[in-house]
DNA sequence: AGCATTCTACTCACGATGAGTTGTGTAAAG
DNA sequence: CTTTACACAACTCATCGTGAGTAGAATGCT
């Protein structure tokens, strides 16, 4: 990957007309952060929430985000609000999932808010932060049936949701909702729950034990329940091949 | 998809609170949309870039693009881009490819770029527009030997392709790229170019027509250089199944 | 001790894929 | 006019992944 900095471009011609150039020019707009924060908890795929504390709509349950700092980048700025959230500063799978910009959804003044999608272990107990009266993992099966989120944040979830099950599908990111060691049937119930359809635990142990670098085998057993299991750790590999085929329909 | 106006969740609260709220106490933002317009032109993937005309990096070779409107949603302004840039107003794919921030990667002021990726049948006369010197079709793989683009639009390229490229393997969106009609080898020769591989012909004849919603036959024949060939028009299927899979490598 | 449950391990049938072969029709070369 | 070259159409064959079903093993509970 070529990197350069950018004031490497800076010619002269360059320096004169930053000089007399006014960013006051442009009509204000605000850049925000707005996080998906997904995990896996009792058989059910929870998103964290706020209640919203401050103005405009008080009250109301919202996705956690905040203003981009004026020297942070995109994804620094969603590590921070993560880790002022969950408290988590390694261990979860961060991605920038697509950014909200039109005119009027939010009633202050124009803001464009860059969405991220985060996928966690489980059960890091959520930080109301200072603008947030209460945080919450909430099921997202309780959202989708009917309760309205502030501004626009409805339409983030239902897109974050969205990449989070095809992901599954073809990358490796099912292990992050699980603490390690694991065993095969986690892994399959966290698919199970995420994509809401029972799978054949045969065909699943062989296509998850068989694609190479998605689980490491520990060497260890696991006497739980009814039973025993063998556990097993993350891999490390990011792009299954072959691809963990989801069923039709939930 | 509940879809409400942001006003009917202003309570009064919110509207005194707005009353007293200054904008202007955000540091200044700018908000662009840059386009990775890509397009198959004599069997290379190519891209629109211009020649900025004007300071900074004058002379430079960049993506198109240009600032969100003050009443304009981010599908809106990236629409009207393509069309100011191409001419084209409907015909064409458009999707958010993804937000570049990073504070320094405009030397003028903080610059919130939000990217898309627009895949255009073929050979519109790009317009240059006022602020550029020139407009042209320009083959990747002269960009990704060497020539270093504006501002960060080598790295947005990047990620465009690889977007298209990934597209190929589980959307028609190929079709896209070709005038209507077209046969299966006109088809086969999108995948062989974007991909940069080659294809088994025969192979690939079959998985594409039995994906249902591919292509519709004309009934028409063609005949073009050696031998003839069936004509076939644009389907209506979005998501192919099965996918058309990717040989490893390039 | 016996049962139920869950994980492990195997077989079988079906369908998609990769690869190769043959036939057909047109245009260019001789 | 005949021959050659080329590209598309249509088919076969072997292999592999998948869905589905079944049997065995190990543990906790009654």
């Amino acid at each position: 990957m070529l990197c350069v900095t950018v004031d490497n471009y800076l010619t002269d011609e360059d320096r004169s007309f930053l000089a007399s150039y006014d960013p006051r020019a442009f009509p204000p707009v605000a850049v925000t952060v707005d996080l998906v924060i997904l995990t896996v908890r009792d058989g059910e795929l929870c998103v964290l929430l706020i209640r919203r504390g401050e103005p405009p709509q008080r009250g109301r349950w919202a996705l956690p985000g905040g203003f981009v700092g004026p020297d942070e980048t995109l994804d620094e700025a969603a590590a921070r609000e993560l880790a002022e959230e969950t408290g988590l500063r390694a261990g979860a799978h961060l991605e920038q999932l697509a950014t909200f910009g039109d005119p009027g959804r939010d009633p202050r003044m124009r803001v464009v808010s860059v969405a991220y999608l985060a996928l966690v272990p489980d059960l890091p107990m959520p930080i109301a932060g200072t603008d947030a009266a209460e945080a919450r993992y909430r099921p997202i099966a309780d959202i989708e049936s009917g309760a309205v989120l502030a501004f626009d944040h409805g339409r983030i979830l239902a897109e974050g949701v969205e990449r989070a099950r095809a992901k599954l599908e073809y990358t490796g990111l099912a292990t992050t909702f699980l603490d390690e060691p694991f065993t095969v049937a986690d892994l399959r119930r966290v698919y199970e729950t995420v994509w809401g359809v029972p799978l054949h635990p045969a065909n699943f142990r062989r296509k998850v034990l068989s694609t190479p670098g998605f689980v490491e085998p520990t060497g260890e057993k696991l006497a739980t329940g009814r039973g025993w299991a063998e556990l097993y750790r993350r891999g490390t590999t990011a792009h299954l091949h072959p691809a963990i085929p989801r069923p039709p329909a939930g």
